[in-house]
RNA sequence: GGAGAGAUGGGUGAGUGGCUUAAACCAACAGUUUGCUAAACUGUCGUACGGGAUUACUGUACCGGGGGUUCGAAUCCCCCUCUCUCCGCCA
């Protein structure tokens, strides 16, 4: 969430930005202003009775033991009288500020400066593309064809186990899971991120510091018998790893990787787009997560950018980079560049990673700070993205390495499969 | 799952209703002293939200979380969470 800072040092830039975004918040900031002078004024006059309260019940202590029975007793009603008067206000306050955070959560992230304008997928703007497009024959076909060709998954048997979006992977297709995991893993840790392995369930109150809660419940797996919420992405464990910390300035950047599979119950999707591996319930992810400095979380960003434009170029899949416009970024971001692969048999592009800067906004919420060099606490900017997402990158190998005697693995892979063909 | 014991600042740890403004020690930071290192001494040493010339200063809240009793609660009562010990179950 913003701070109430940020909205109010400059109300005018708070909504310029934020019409970036598509939203008018004129009338929404106008309220968070007058509930905050609200909350003010009610706290400083709450504040003022508990004062008092204090100092008159200091001296009944004094009044007894000097035997002033009359006057302590007085002084006893009087602080009665203040009590009721504290309920009240104290009534009140609590209302002002629920309904002062009610408004604020309401509110986007800032998007930064770069971010184009726009509303839709169509807006968004093409920073970099490489790699060449393969031209396959007549008998190329999709994923979903080749997986049951080769025996490598089998979403049928994942629908008899569990249900549609579970995919079991066998043979060769497990193999490939495994070596890709290791080999994302192993080029973060290379580039300086370590790695954790964090649980694959996590509390409401995590839930609640990446902001999946109480928004995008129902797009969560909820084990309700302990009120545990399987993750939807390693970024919720990793992150809340910070919730309630207060960094020591000397660690930035804070740099973390981790492989979880990432469980999503995706309520309303249908159609084409989830056919096959191209939407499941339950996939494997490898993340990465950084902890900057705000001077530096926009050169953290493009250094998580080039780094992760590093493995798909390695993988030799043809790639462009996005870079969202405002009407198409998520809530919480700031910045954020997508990351499409093109899927050649199904001729479309297939998102496989998303890097964005929140800069402070979910350490708002986290309360992740650090001690500025002036010693005063300041919140730290947080960044994540996918270094990468399996199943869309599994899918634009297997459809563009597709030859009639199997389906080549890319060089880098190899030391990871122990073969170089799938057949 | 059962029984018991606990949770106090960055750490250790005292505090069983007002004399606590949470002691003391350690760590950290600044200064003094000093050939160097070390030591000693002095001082500083929480977070959040208010008031204020947005300096100084000052108010309130916070002793795992939430309620309650009381003029007054770290301290008494209730509920919850977590940790430890023992038992049971278990890869």
């Amino acid at each position: 969430m913003l701070t109430i800072r940020q909205i109010r040092d400059n109300e005018e830039y708070a909504i310029e930005r934020l019409s970036v975004k598509g939203v008018d918040a004129r009338a929404t900031i106008e309220a968070i202003e007058e509930l905050d002078d609200r909350r003010k004024a009610l706290q400083t006059k709450l504040d003022k009775n508990l004062a008092s309260q204090n100092s008159i019940s200091k001296q009944v202590g004094a009044l007894f033991a000097q035997g002033k029975k009359e006057e302590a007793g007085a002084a006893r009603e009087s602080v009665s009288a203040l009590k009721e008067e504290a309920r009240a206000l104290e009534e009140e306050l609590k209302e002002a500020e629920s309904a002062l955070t009610a408004q604020i959560v309401t509110l986007p992230n800032f998007p930064s400066v770069e971010v184009p304008a726009g509303r839709t997928a169509g807006d968004n703007v093409v920073v970099r593309q490489g790699g060449d497009i393969p031209v396959l024959g007549d008998s190329a076909v999709p994923h979903w064809d080749l997986v049951a060709r080769y025996d490598i998954i089998d979403f049928e048997l994942g629908v008899k186990l569990t249900g549609a979006g579970f995919p079991v992977y066998k043979g060769q297709g497990a193999a490939l899971q495994r070596a890709l995991i290791t080999y994302f893993l192993d080029c973060n840790i290379a580039a300086g991120y370590t790695e954790v392995m964090p649980p694959l369930m996590v509390n409401e109150a995590s839930g609640f510091g990446t902001g999946q809660l109480p928004d995008k419940e129902g797009q969560m797996y909820h084990a309700t018998d302990d009120n545990f919420y399987l993750i939807p992405t390693a970024e919720v464990p990793v992150t809340n790893i910070f919730r309630d910390v207060i960094v020591d300035a000397s660690q930035f950047p804070i740099k973390y990787t981790a492989y979880t599979p990432c469980f999503r119950r995706e309520a309303g999707s249908y159609g084409k787009d989830v056919r096959g591996l191209n939407r499941l319930h339950q996939f494997d992810k490898v993340e990465i997560v950084q902890v900057a400095r705000p001077e530096e979380s926009y050169d953290a960003l493009e250094g998580m950018v080039s780094h992760v434009e590093g493995i798909v170029r390695s993988l030799g899949l043809p790639y462009r980079i996005l870079k969202l416009c405002g009407g198409d970024m998520s809530f919480t971001s700031a910045l954020t560049f997508d990351f499409e692969v093109y899927s050649a048999a199904q001729g479309r592009w297939l998102e496989v990673s998303s890097v964005s800067n929140f800069e402070s906004f979910q350490a708002n919420r986290l309360k992740l700070r650090f001690k500025g060099d002036d010693g005063k606490m300041r919140l730290a900017h947080t960044l994540n993205g996918s270094s990468l997402a399996l199943p869309r990158i599994v899918a634009a190998l297997l459809e563009n390495n597709q030859t009639p005697d199997g389906i080549i693995i890319p060089e880098v892979l190899r030391p990871y499969t122990r073969f170089d063909k799938i057949k």
